[in-house]
DNA sequence: CCCTGATTCGC
DNA sequence: GCGAATCAGG
């Protein structure tokens, strides 16, 4: 059975998407492959994000060298700087990670900005759709998600509520008593969501009940305190542990 | 080996 | 439309 892609589940991956994790990482969050999310990431439209490779490789190298316009290869911002030549030293030790526990690599670290406000309003977000700056690319400092599952133990004694989520799907994996892998947003100064109001979405789509949490959003954050506890409490767990 | 994302193609 | 299989680079 093809999973139910639902307006919440949607959003939440494009939210998610936009945070820049990597495909396997919304994969876990979603409780679906990473496939699932690329495709799913791709007949929506949205996907802009950094990729490791590109295909046709050995065709495209032939043809790259064959061809005498190899300018701007895969840099479709126009970055002041280039991402990988230019930028060896991020600042941002994003690489630490993957050691044993994070497999996180600094992949998106190293190529950073999506830039591209392709799909920027999501549905969901009843935000404002602001200029965007397109400030990561500018600055080398976007950190990257490798850095909020490697540092951060941001989030120690918040004394969750004893209660459970209540927006019944997006729980799933929160409120796990080993839910230590918390992910403390990375501080990314430049890159502001400039949300408003918390997006997390009550109650179910479609229905006139339905609504955002509408509550003010952590600084960079789509999601309020609360929510933001349950949106990026994740664990490494395979999807087989969905609640 | 692990990771990453991209594309293809059967369903 | 969905996503496993496959591909391809790091």
């Amino acid at each position: 059975m093809a999973m139910e892609w639902t307006e919440e589940t949607i959003a939440r991956l494009r939210d998610l998407w936009q945070q820049g994790l990597s495909t396997a990482e919304i994969g876990r969050q979603l409780a679906v492959t990473k496939n699932a999310v690329v495709g799913k990431a791709h007949r929506l439209g949205l996907k802009p994000r950094p990729s490791p490779i590109r295909r046709g490789g050995k065709a495209a190298e032939k043809a790259a060298a064959a061809t005498p316009a190899p300018a701007a290869v895969e840099a479709p911002a126009a970055v002041p700087v280039a991402p990988v030549a230019a930028g060896p030293a991020p600042v941002v030790a994003a690489h630490p990670a993957r050691a044993e526990a994070a497999p996180a690599t600094a992949t998106p670290a190293a190529t950073p900005a999506p830039a591209e406000p392709v799909v920027a309003p999501p549905a969901s977000a009843p935000v404002a759709s602001a200029p965007v700056a397109s400030a990561p690319a500018a600055q080398p400092t976007q950190v990257a998600p490798a850095a909020q599952k490697a540092a951060a133990p941001a989030t120690p004694p918040v004394a969750p509520k004893a209660e459970e989520p209540a927006p019944a799907k997006p729980a799933r994996k929160a409120a796990t008593p080993r839910a230590e892998r918390a992910a403390a947003h990375a501080p990314t100064p430049p890159r502001r969501r400039s949300s408003q109001s918390c997006c997390w979405p009550l109650g179910d789509p479609g229905t006139p009940g339905f609504h955002f949490c509408g509550a003010t959003p952590l600084p960079g954050k789509p999601y309020c305190a609360e929510h933001a506890q349950l949106a990026y409490v994740k664990l490494r767990d395979r999807r087989d542990n969905v609640a």
